[in-house]
DNA sequence: GTATATACATAGAACTCCTAGGTGACACAC
DNA sequence: GTGTGTCACCTAGGAGTTCTATGTATATAC
């Protein structure tokens, strides 16, 4: 859209929620915030992109929700990553680490000889 | 689509094409080929996708067009970086070390002590 | 009681990419 | 001279994501 800023998120907001909640199971407010401070806000998860992407990764049987309630004393849908989601985050980790190290060899590369 | 293949291409089609372009002028068919072969075929141009990107990228003032003659002696239509282009160029590429590198934070933190 | 932060949700627009087709020309074998 | 393969271009349509914008509701602080 802008001059300035590029869209690459396509494809990640899924990896790096499966990778969030690998560690524990977390509520996509909190989902969203985490992303956002461990990247100092490089990565900033917009609502209407996480709230559907949840949805899509539950349907997929990636994630399953579970309603509670959150350290503030609110009620939240927390999500906890299946087997399937493990499997998943294990091969979505694997390609995007050869997908970025191929973009990386294109960026990095010299000139051909010719 | 398929459930172990994943997309992460949106914008870095963009920024490759760029830089492939920044070591000398080439045509279409030539840039697929090249980025298919710098990355061991990890990326797949898609000429469905690459056509109508150089087309953008033209009408935006970031390249520009000129029929020339191929080594295989065929016409086709040689891109060259404008400066305009080479702008854009840094600044994708450096939003793209960002980017990636924002991403492989989320993949490589390790659970929030709590 | 009012404001702020928390937490969820969806509709619609905008955008990119891929699928699937099509055109034409050259090179080479036969 | 005819067929086949490669080169090189192009587009329409659909599928899929993400963002914008908006709405709801509750807990806590003041």
């Amino acid at each position: 859209m802008a001059d300035s800023t590029i869209d690459f998120l396509k494809g990640t907001l899924d990896l790096m929620v499966l990778k969030t909640l690998s560690w524990a199971p977390a509520h996509g407010y909190g989902i969203a915030r985490w992303i956002e401070q461990c990247t100092d806000d490089v990565l900033q998860v917009e609502e209407g992109s996480l709230y559907p992407a949840l949805h899509k990764l539950e349907e997929r049987g990636l994630i399953v929700a579970e309603w509670g309630i959150t350290e503030h004393n609110r009620r939240a849908k927390f999500y906890r990553l299946t087997t399937a989601g493990k499997k998943q985050l294990a091969a979505s980790r694997d390609y995007w680490a050869r997908f970025a190290g191929a973009v990386f060899k294109v960026l990095e590369t010299s000139p051909a000889p010719r």
